[in-house]
DNA sequence: ATCTTATTTGTGAACCTTCACACTCAATAG
DNA sequence: CTATTGAGTGTGAAGGTTCACAAATAAGAT
């Protein structure tokens, strides 16, 4: 097999070349397919490229075509399972289309951490920039400012907001979830939300109160949760030590929907005999919940490649229109909910 | 406040040097923190690179010192919660050392998937590895070969080898898990295992055996499941409808645990009452499930920064001794297990 | 045979840093 | 008063590639 040199000096065109007796230009060209080139030479070009076991060095490329085939993407709270998803789906759509990504967790949505991520990357030379932007407190204009120039679109943004983004369409799927225990013949409906500085979690707790109101009914209680199993417990202990009457409960994820059963549960309350849950999210776990939770599943995978698609357009053709692509989720029956006896 | 130039030109060392009348290579001294220059022309010097929002480029600095300041994590199987927690934590830990970390997932865990990955990177000059190897079948010298110099540590690897690697004790933890069961007074435990090609797998599944003979105990059952809870559930359901006689299970995840928990329900049984269950991994979730599960706690924190920190050793003296690091699970005692009656 | 034209190959510069070294100038030592 | 040091600064090269262009060769047209 073909080792590398003893001497650890890596193999460059310039080595090639001389091996096969043709000039460092032409090996680039054999390397970059161009057509330049007639078929013997490439022929003896590669088979020396093989031998040597030459690796084209990126960085030097990088450095005149000032682009690195890097794509980096920022996230916050990718310790929850929304962010995470993203994360791993937005990096798969990226490798199939031939780019590494560079993931960059922060663990303060701010506009200072947010700088400081950019700013190490920013010399780095990376062609594009994907932000996982699910909580308030970050604006557009900034942003764009803070990349200046790099091409990038944000996902789990604001939805209506006219910045290049991908979302996915919570008040909808709030609404699906609300309708769906309305259409049951419940009317007293309470929630537990997400933290209400998250975008998703205020428009999951707006569209419930709006699609009550579309109904004509006046909304239960809610109460904040933090995203997690505790949070939703606590928060239905909340409830119903506020002796709210209610016989729905709209949870803003499924994790809290399960803290939220086992509280409801301890109060002696029956899901979904007395009471009717519904979660968010459909994590795989979810089926499997006692009872298996009814939920709105989000297609995170269509997320991903929809938002390195986008990036890849704007990165192209910087003419691309900057827009909102907005994906919607689905309503999944489970045992969890059940008609108003 | 400092714009960049609208030419969209880079500002460059020379652009500052000229702007401020001194040579480019006093102006990388400063960049650099060099002692020898001038507390006066330091000072110069610093405003003009604040007035201009000079940036170095890591490129052309790499392409000279042939370092990138970028680390890579390969890893397979993201999308369960071990692998998850561990890119993670190593992000975290390796951008806390002044790192930024390359993502790659591969979906199927074969060398022809590491070359790619490996591959793809080779010229990019990564300064080092980490790579997420929890299935069998990747030797370490075909890794080393691979890799060809650059320092890697493997994480979640076979238990006992020599190769520089990182891992949570699994057979210490089953052993907990299972000898927590027979303080309890069970006999009859039955397992259900993870995909026995997953080193941690087969290593639970074995001290699960070995320690139910050493306490003189002939092993129960056991049925593979797929890590998954519908997977766990399904796994129940075979050694359910076996007619195994079984008073306590142990199963490989806590994902599985819910599913088999669901299906000891649907058969009538109750847990902890008539089956005594325990998890693997405590998943924040475990906590509210119906009943709060026992179960063993993996410090995944402490294994991504222990992982980025050797590695770092690794890079900075290449004489740091190749070894295996070793960190032990605990156990957590929550509701579904119960002394046998 | 000569002039075009097309094809293949080679040369010089550029990308932006850092490194190794040389230079200048003042202060100290002999 | 010259030699030696040392701090501060500048110069040339190198790192490995691509780009723009020039040169050489081959093929075709007049």
């Amino acid at each position: 097999m073909a080792r590398t040199n003893p001497a650890h000096r890596r193999i460059t065109l310039h080595d090639v070349a001389q091996f096969c007796g043709v000039s460092y230009q032409t090996v680039s060209r054999v390397v970059n397919n161009n057509p330049h080139v007639s078929k013997e030479t490439r022929r003896r070009v590669l088979r020396a490229i093989k031998e040597l076991n030459y690796q084209p060095n990126h960085v030097a490329r990088s450095l005149v075509t000032r682009r690195s085939n890097l794509l980096e993407v920022i996230t916050f709270g990718s310790n929850h399972y929304g962010p995470s998803q993203m994360v791993a789906h937005v990096e798969q759509a990226a490798r199939q289309q031939g780019y590494n990504l560079i993931l960059t967790n922060i663990s303060h949505m701010s506009l200072d951490e947010i700088r400081a991520a950019i700013n190490s990357l920013s010399g780095r030379l990376v062609d594009g920039l994907i932000m996982i932007t699910p909580v308030k407190g970050v604006e557009y204009d900034e942003l764009a400012d803070l990349c200046d120039g790099i091409p990038f679109v944000m996902i789990d943004t604001q939805l209506g907001s006219t910045t290049p983004s991908v979302v996915i369409n919570q008040w909808y799927g709030s609404q699906l979830a609300t309708q769906h225990l309305i259409d049951l013949g419940h009317r007293a409906i309470c929630e537990i939300s997400g933290p209400l500085n998250w975008h998703g979690a205020v428009a999951r707790h707006e569209s419930w109160r709006a699609t009550l109101a579309a109904a004509g009914i006046s909304p239960g209680q809610s109460a904040e949760g933090d995203w997690t199993a505790v949070g939703g417990y606590q928060a239905a202990v909340r409830l119903i030590e506020s002796r709210a009457h209610f016989t729905a409960l709209v949870a803003g994820n499924d994790q809290m929907a399960l803290g939220a059963m086992r509280a409801l549960r301890e109060a002696g309350l029956r899901v979904p005999q007395d009471v009717s849950v519904v979660g968010f999210d459909d994590i795989p776990e979810a089926v499997c919940f006692e009872p298996p939770l009814t939920t709105i599943r989000q297609d995170f995978d269509l997320l991903g490649s929809q938002s390195v698609e986008y990036l890849l357009d704007l990165m192209k053709r910087p003419d691309t229109p900057l827009q909102q692509r907005v994906l919607y989720p689905t309503l999944i029956e489970r045992q969890s909910t059940l008609p108003l006896s």
